[in-house]
DNA sequence: TATACATTGTTGACAGTGGCTACTTATGCG
DNA sequence: CGCATAAGTAGCCACTGTCAACAATGTATA
């Protein structure tokens, strides 16, 4: 990471590179206990170098946990299948997606469900979340305008779909999914259950 | 919590004071970052004591994800309708308890999720964590010996109701159940989804 | 082109924390 | 009376976020 030892006195682009090398370490390790002096090291920069593009270790963290939501709308979006074959299809498919990139970035999911706790930056933080959230309101909204999915109020819908997918991807982060008690495909099993509650009866 | 100066020099049950005064502080605060001093501290002996009856912070970490465990599980037990008038009843009370359980206690919650990451003393969590999960088990069981429930594979019917309780709790915690976009009761519009996904079409 | 200014990086340090360990002191019990 | 237990005191040591002062570099302007 910093290996060249000719490196020139300016980065150039250390914002980025703070930022890139944070992801990497959330990569890395479980937790989001990271130190700004450690991103710093294996940036190849001074400690205090990153104060000059972040006040404090607050705003990297905010700034990571918004693009850990940008990122997650965009798997999200780039898994939705354009002509679904079907009402479980879909909802498995993007739901599958959803916890595949909360287990493959287990530090980074965490960090955006816990760092909104600063309550100022907390809605600038929330807006990232809620286009997430959108996204499977999108989906919803359009079954139930096929006919697919039961006429219900749709942000119960969409809060029972967002429940459940958060859940069982920190269930699964936390190791807590063991296939002695929750079967060898507790997601795939549990999307089964979500899909029949929310499909029309007729279907 | 100190007050008395002319406590004995021998506390008698620091044991369990000790746990007693950070489940405390886990109800004050929101993370469960505490240290082992300040706990010390606000128990009235000096900071080194107690390691005479925790070998780290680790094991006072997990004793106490133990306890909030045994006392979820209690909670549910206690709040499991006798004789419930419906699946949606029995279903939407217990799930109410679970949830309550997690805002009431945000800090404990969040570590009884967290500490098991320390693989060692994992399993012994995880048979409290799953004994919750037999709670749930039974009642999904008793549901389709009844016929009140789909036949359908147990653990995944269980899966599906504890990924979406804890997920629901996890955002409850975090602050992002805002009506705006969620609707005024979103936990009762979700469970909804489960029950009408859980119940038997012929119901 | 030369010079002043703003930007970005480095060095060093401060103040506080925090887990943990040795060693000492008090207490209760056999 | 003596020993095991439990508590206190002191301190190590590493680390962290942050800031201030200084240095190098880029940029705009006279």
């Amino acid at each position: 990471m910093q290996d060249a030892p000719n490196r020139p006195y300016h980065h150039g682009d250390l914002r980025r590179a703070v930022i890139e090398t944070a992801l990497d370490m959330l990569r890395e390790e479980k937790g989001w206990q990271f130190t700004l002096r450690e991103v710093a090291r294996r940036a190849g920069v001074s400690h205090a170098a990153p104060y000059k593009h972040f006040p404090d270790k607050a705003a990297l963290l905010a700034e990571l946990a918004m693009i850990g939501f940008d990122r997650l709308r965009e798997s999200l979006s780039a898994a939705k299948p354009k002509a679904p074959k079907s009402l479980r299809d879909e909802i498995t498919t993007i739901a599958r997606a959803y916890v595949a990139f909360g287990t493959d970035n287990p530090a980074l999911y965490r960090l955006m469900f816990s760092a909104e706790e600063g309550k100022s930056v907390g809605m600038h933080l929330n807006e990232r979340a809620l286009a997430v959230f959108d996204v499977l309101l999108e989906i919803l909204r359009r079954g139930q305008a096929a006919g697919r999915i039961r006429k219900r109020p749709i942000e119960g819908q969409a809060a029972a779909g967002w429940g459940l997918v958060h859940g069982m991807t920190m269930l699964a982060i936390d190791g807590l999914l063991v296939p002695e008690k929750v079967g060898s495909a507790p997601l795939d099993a549990a999307l089964s259950t979500l899909v029949e509650g929310l499909g029309s009866p007729a279907t």
